[in-house]
DNA sequence: ATAAGAATAATACACATTATCATTCATTAA
DNA sequence: TTAATGAATGATAATGTGTATTATTCTTAT
């Protein structure tokens, strides 16, 4: 029954890990793929989403289950919430204090076991704002 | 530039409409269908879909975006939390009031133009939780 | 009744993710 | 050091969810 920090670092994992350190967004598998790809070009796709899906699950990283079709990866695994821009898809970060009591209520008023809970704002990003600004004066 | 309420109540949509209603699960797309079958059994998953789709553009319906690999939808469209279980996928509303001040806040703290939020909680519901303790007392 | 447009059903397609499996790599025990 | 064992990888096939296409059917207005 271990489910932690038992998995063996091998370059490919290394490698995922330090170019998801690396950036402040919220890669999708593909976007990891290609920024894996540039130091280790014969890795395969499947090894990506293979070791992903184990750092996670092992609470190395974070799996981002937002909207949109694709699932995010995230470095940062302590909890804080996001926002996610209706137009291009991109997945930021919001500066909003973690709320962990949301948990004890939502346990006091259902009868499931509660693990935990995200918040995601949707909305405009400010690159697509200006570009809706700048074809709507053309 | 219109993009609300005006479009026709055709016999498939109407049962859509009606069998999202009925129930207090937040079906998928799939599930929709198989209820929407038992009365109209020569309807196309295609006008399952696309008429989900149009009734949740028009507001009809809300389009829920959680976890897992489906998207689900929900005959309430006014604002409210949900929970979903990581077992079994179930996805059910929680009893919190709502906290549409939460996105005044993140507009304040990030360059969005913030459209809303949802809240989506994880964890085990009963039946799982029940499951579970069976299969251990075996 | 008839023409014009909208909606449907059937089907093909696209994309993200998972499964399979032969090969390679790492580790352990002689 | 080497043989054996199991884990991880890369290549590829398969699956599943959702979207696009298109010929046909249905509505509606005349």
């Amino acid at each position: 029954m271990q489910s932690q920090s038992d998995i063996r670092l091998t370059p490919q994992r290394q490698v995922i890990l330090e170019e998801l350190a690396k950036v402040k967004t919220h890669p999708t598998a593909n976007e990891v793929y290609d920024m894996v790809r540039k130091r280790l070009p014969r890795i395969g796709l499947g090894t990506v989403y293979r070791n992903l899906e184990l750092m996670a699950d092992n609470g190395m990283i974070l799996k981002l289950e937002v909207g949109g079709s694709q699932k995010r990866f995230d470095a940062t695994t302590d909890l804080h919430y996001h926002i996610r821009c209706t137009r291009c898809g991109k997945v930021d970060d919001i500066e909003l204090g973690a709320m962990p009591q949301l948990d004890q209520l939502a346990a006091d008023t259902s009868d499931y076991q509660v693990l935990g809970h995200h918040i995601e704002f949707s909305g405009i990003c400010k690159t697509c704002a200006d570009n809706q600004a700048e074809s709507a004066t053309n």
